[in-house]
DNA sequence: TCAATACGCGTGTAATTACACGTATATAAT
DNA sequence: ATTATATACGTGTAATTACACGCGTATTGA
């Protein structure tokens, strides 16, 4: 008998649901950073993608092009990222301010409890596994997502 | 070498990346139905749980109460979805209307297509394990989800 | 060179998500 | 019975998500 009787086995709804489950527990650990778990991962992207697109920050994200556009909005309102345009006019080349890395490595040891404490409710091996088909679902499906 | 050099190898993010990606997929999916991937969810979960209450229905979508009120708000303006005070005059009881289970019914095929689109990017076995991985965060985290 | 096409981006609109706060109802305590 | 507490819910605010549409810039074709 499944927990779920009658239900239509949905992998969306259950990735929903988690996705829900857990960014609550990781932002809740983030609260005295001021930032989101979004936040957090969207600098820990700039950060590595220093000076890139828009576009391939979003791609990289997974997330529409316009959708980091509007969450880059309190980001750079914080004072947490720039907008520059480079050679190509058309491009906007986005950078972590000073204070935008210090965000971030101030919000590091905040994120790592959240992902401690989410393996010790989880376990190893359920983390991983989780882990694991999140990297074979980007894998399959995300083109050429990392990186 | 890891596909994602110099990241936090953060749980949380690969969650977020990974149902925004199948999030989109399954709303393509949807497009002709007129209602998306989480509206078919919700529909799903109120067919299920005729007459429960909004804190009762957001607690098995690991939804905050708060947001299934909002949620619930394009549902009824499409007369999908009823609210009734019951007994207890402080909840709400939910219910489908005729109109509700007709689109919900008219949504599955298509909900199918996606579900079997998402098997054959993945393969049976990648999918199964994102399932039971899903399913395993939710049994260890979320206290008593499902039913 | 100049028109046609492709590319990158912003905004309008609307749904999704959740916290803080307040209100109304029910239950418990005295 | 009355007060205190707990429960259920709505709203303000703000971030998150993405589609449709339009504008400016670059590239390509003739």
């Amino acid at each position: 008998m499944s927990v779920n009787p009658g239900s239509l086995e949905c992998t969306c709804y259950k990735l929903r649901q988690v996705t829900r489950l857990v960014s609550r527990a990781y932002d809740a650990f983030l609260v005295p950073c001021g930032i989101s778990i979004g936040q957090f991962g969207m600098l820990e992207t700039l950060k590595r993608m220093e000076g890139e697109s828009i576009s391939r920050v979003a791609h990289v994200l997974q997330m529409d092009r316009t959708t980091l556009t509007r969450n880059l909005t309190p980001l750079k309102k914080m004072g947490f990222v720039v907008m520059q345009t480079g050679s190509d006019k058309r491009e906007r080349a986005l950078s972590l301010t000073t204070a935008g890395k210090r965000a971030l490595a101030a919000a590091e040891p905040k994120w790592r409890d959240a992902q401690t404490s989410l393996e010790q409710q989880l376990g190893k091996r359920t983390l991983k596994s989780l882990n694991d088909a999140m990297d074979a679902t980007l894998g399959h499906l995300g083109g050429d997502p990392c990186q």
